[in-house]
This record gives C-alpha cells, sequence and structure tokens, in this order.
DNA sequence: AATAAATGTCGTATGTTTGCGACATAAAAC
DNA sequence: GTTTTATGTCGCAAACATACGACATTTATT
C-alpha cells in the first residue's frame, strides 16, 4: 500500500503537476499578486496584507521560494522580495502549451 | 481557530486556485492528455493506461468532471468520456492572463 | 549592554487528498 | 434468469497541506 505513487508518471507531469500545486492556494496567489502590484520590491509587510498569521505566510513565501517563483534578499532585518519573472515566464508558457495541446485535440463524442 | 481560510481572498483568487489544484495531480494530467491523445471519446479504459487502481482513476475523473474539464457519456455499461474543450480554453486564458499579469510587473529588485 | 523590530523555525492540531479493497449497481452475454 | 463486464460508491488508512502560537535569531535602536 504504497501512498504518493506520483512517480510512475511522466517527469514532465510530475513537474506541471507540481508547478500547478504552487499556485493551487489563493493565498499564495494574492502574495504573488501583491508583489507585482509593487513597483519596487517590498518586505514581509507581505504579512499585513494577508490575512493570515505572519507564520502561514511566512510558510508560504517559503514555498513560493522553493518553487523558484520568488526570491528574497535580506537587508537588515527585513528581507525583500520580488518575483522571478524568467521563471514566472518560463512555467506560465508551459503551463499554456499543454492546455493548448488538449483544447486543440479534436476529441469529437460522437456518442 | 478555523481552518480552511481560503474564504478570506478574492472570488477570482479562489477560482484561479481552485483550478490549478485540479492540474495538480499528474494521474489527472495523464487522464486528460489520454483523453486528448485519441481521436475518439475512448471510455475507462483510461483505467488500463493509468498505472493505478480502477477505484483511484474513476476518483479522478469525478474530479475532472466536478471541475468541467470533461464529461462522461454512459453507453450501456460503457462510459464514454471527452474533452471540455471550451472550458479548458476558458481556463487556459484565465490562467495565462494571471500569470502574464505577473510576468509583466517590472518587479525591479533594486537591492 | 539592553531592548525592540523583523523575520524565520519548531512543534502541533486540524483538515484535505490520495489510494485501495470491498461492496453495489446496471447493462450485456449466455 | 444467472453470470460476466463495466463502472461507480463507501469506508478506511496513510500522507500531505494549512494554520498558528511559542521560541530562536539577527540586526537596529537606545
Amino acid at each position: 500500500m504504497t501512498y504518493a505513487k506520483k512517480e510512475v508518471f511522466t517527469t514532465d507531469l510530475q513537474e506541471i503537476a507540481a508547478f500547478a500545486k504552487v499556485l493551487a492556494h489563493p493565498a499564495r496567489l494574492a502574495i504573488l499578486d501583491y508583489i507585482a502590484g509593487q513597483n519596487q520590491c517590498i518586505s514581509g509587510d507581505i504579512t499585513s496584507e494577508i490575512p493570515l498569521s505572519r507564520t502561514t505566510v511566512s510558510q508560504h513565501l517559503q514555498e513560493l521560494k522553493n518553487a523558484g517563483l520568488i526570491h528574497g534578499t535580506v537587508s537588515g532585518t527585513r528581507v525583500f522580495y520580488c518575483l522571478e519573472t524568467e521563471k514566472i515566464q518560463a512555467l506560465k508558457t508551459r503551463m499554456h502549451d499543454f492546455m493548448e495541446k488538449l483544447a486543440e485535440s479534436q476529441t469529437q463524442c460522437t456518442i
């Protein structure tokens, strides 16, 4: 009874799925959105923007960082976060291509 | 101590997150891929294609159905599944737009 | 040096997802 | 009408995700 059987699928699908998972929580989307909204890198007062505890926001930030979607620069006691736009762009394209391939398939339900 | 605080976020973000969650498992991506690969609607021999138990595949199919990404037509003892291409197209665009907005933000890390 | 501010990590509780065997149902084949 | 085939649902166990308070650390202020 082995759980987490993800490894039986192609790495391509695993990677896309892993990326989708990062986007699968509104808090993380809100964080990305907020960072993008500031025209400068803004520190962890993301925390005051997001209606969750500091701990929880910090965790979500770590996940985004692990996924390579953001990165933080320490400056004194503060940390300045910003988007990794190349990575985001790359994943956007990958996601889009996957969906496109699906949408283009003429899967006609003749029944 | 209320868990599942998703409802504090905008419905827009909640919806995008919910969609991402459906794509967040390689088995579901593999199922979508497989259906798209057949040029006709193919019944649940998706099951023999996916290296998971029939039960588990059935569950993933239900999730995809609930999300409106596929739909099944009963014919005798068999069920023919096919993609809801309009829905897929719509979500593809929505996802893409969100990512685009992020990627375009000139979040310059000056530090 | 002592205190305050900003942030991160640990442990833990709760909730959700994944996976499967066993059972249920319903149409088809015999 | 009984058996076979295809599929779905139930209940459970393991794993994973989410959320937070308490503690730790590190730099700034006094």
